[in-house]
DNA sequence: TCCTAATTGAAAAACATTTTCAATTAGCGC
DNA sequence: GCGCTAATTGAAAATGTTTTTCAATTAGGA
């Protein structure tokens, strides 16, 4: 289930955002992505249909669509700070190692394991952060 | 539970690694840490006993002890990149978002989870990432 | 079409991390 | 203890990413 790019561009309108050129590029990018992407990825590509489009806008537009839910964070292999569209509200990531490609899902259940934690530790547990990598089926072919 | 340093000390030893007033001084930390450090964090302490300390020498020593498995990286509120005392070998953190106390935890028990996962995408699973964050029952009283 | 606040990109700044390299040192064999 | 040597060190430079600044541009309501 892919993000709908018009569901996402109204949802900015209704924001107060501004519909300029190179937000919809990087909206653009996203939505058709199915992989993590850095922020260089992002920039990279939505400059081929955005030519003056500069890098700080990229880190703006994503700081704004993960706001709305549009994106998540997810690691990268070296330190951190990827995004991968996120169409369910409350889903995970799971990302292949080799491709990069990624696959959200939901039903993640931790309701167990934290009652228990909770209970065990006297915490109250605000959120919790559970990202799979794995090898996706094209790629396991491959191999 | 906590690291013990001379364990660690020895771990060091029989690893090949010398035992430098440096490295010491890095253990220390690590070991007596309850909460998630960043690199500047370690540091800060660690030259308080050793004031001929460099940054340079603190990220080459947390990457050797998180090779050892003595310490596991975590994620900081910003981006990334924090480093929390590791004794349980497959064990998570939990880590209080008020004062940053880590407490581990075992037995995250996501086969059940993993298997639907697996089966419903197709993808081989190879790593999780789970971390919880919440408030500690200290910062409970306090708020 | 006009107006204004939001948005932009370039450049600079801020930051964290890694690399380089000559000087120092731990710990082995003696 | 003593000397030797490879491992280790810190300072400085390099690298890479993200944020801030600021004057110029622009979207979209009036």
């Amino acid at each position: 289930m892919d993000l709908d790019l018009d569901t996402l561009k109204t949802q900015l309108s209704e924001q107060g955002y501004k519909l300029t050129r190179q937000r919809k590029a990087v909206v653009a990018v996203v939505t058709q992505a199915h992989m993590r992407l850095s922020a260089a990825d992002v920039f990279a590509q939505a400059q081929r249909v955005c030519p003056d489009l500069g890098l700080t806008t990229v880190y703006r537009t994503l700081e704004i669509l993960e706001e709305l839910g549009a994106i998540r964070r997810v690691h990268l292999d070296d330190g951190c700070e990827g995004f991968a569209p996120a169409s369910i509200e409350h889903g995970h990531h799971l990302i292949c190692s080799r491709c990069q490609e990624t696959v959200e899902f939901e039903g993640c259940n931790l309701s167990t394991l934290l009652k228990r934690v909770s209970g065990q530790t006297g915490f109250t547990i605000q959120e919790h952060w559970l990202e799979l990598v794995g090898l996706c089926p094209k790629c396991q072919r491959k191999k």
